[in-house]
DNA sequence: ATAATAAAATTAATAATTATCATAAAAATT
DNA sequence: AATTTTTATGATAATTATTAATTTTATTAT
């Protein structure tokens, strides 16, 4: 849920003693409502969209701090390329690529994510996250 | 297996009609003889220690080309870093990360192998890769 | 051994990211 | 509400990462 996200945002941003600014409430805005995987070039463009004198660096300090607030996740698909994914955005799932015309699947399955909490514990880790991306080729490739 | 590797690489450049090099030979050596995780400044790091005359841009090349051949893969600690790690040094594995003191385990279960499997056929893909990075707290944390 | 071809190094160019700093805005205090 | 304190911002510069272009050098095939 996006106002779940945000709030989550604003609890963060008081937690660390850090102002709430336009440019942070915009930025952030953006990037709740947006497709699932972007680039921070591709997050710059449409802040840029809606706010021409918001500056570049300002982009990047923002999407730190969403990282670090856990609302945003960096996400490999095995291109060399960070993308940042919003974790509220359909809560928690796994990625199927095709490695052919590049489909992505978004995927969830709790017998996996229960052996993922097993293997970690027999490790003596508590589990707080995980990423997984499965690659292959679809159907009509 | 590390000479494994050495054909597989030499096989590529064959197939491809590319020439063997002692630039090449050095750098995939010294990739397949290192740690399990390294940045490309890590990699040219060691290459330039034991051989100062080759150039940075052939170290981007050969990474490159040892990706294609499925040598190198990329992976995503979370962290924005981009590493390159050996396919065959170990077979494959996932990881299993301390998010505290940065400890990285390689783990290996067929169960979730086989699930993920199943996963994919359940969508119509033929399974060729993937990846999983499980984030947890370590008990010495 | 020689010619043909491709790769390397070097340099330059471009892109991505971070640092600096003066100004502006937000929160705290009066 | 005005003032003070603190922090964020934007512009620029600096740094770092990556790719491109070109001449020289090395490899392969003949």
């Amino acid at each position: 849920m996006t106002i779940e996200a945000k709030e989550r945002f604003d609890q963060y941003l008081s937690k660390k003693n850090l102002k709430k600014t336009h440019q942070r409430g915009l930025i952030v805005d953006i990037f709740l409502k947006s497709a699932k995987h972007l680039t921070y070039e591709e997050l710059y463009e449409v802040v840029k969209a809606k706010d021409k004198t918001i500056g570049l660096t300002t982009v990047y300090r923002t999407l730190k701090l969403l990282t670090e607030s856990g609302i945003a996740k960096t996400v490999d698909f095995g291109d060399r390329v960070i993308r940042y994914e919003n974790t509220f955005c359909s809560g928690h799932h796994d990625h199927l690529i095709c490695i052919r015309c590049g489909k992505n699947i978004e995927i969830l399955d709790e017998n996996i994510e229960k052996l993922q909490r097993e293997i970690a514990n027999r490790y003596g880790f508590t589990l707080k996250d995980h990423t997984m991306s499965l690659y292959g080729i679809c159907n009509e490739c």
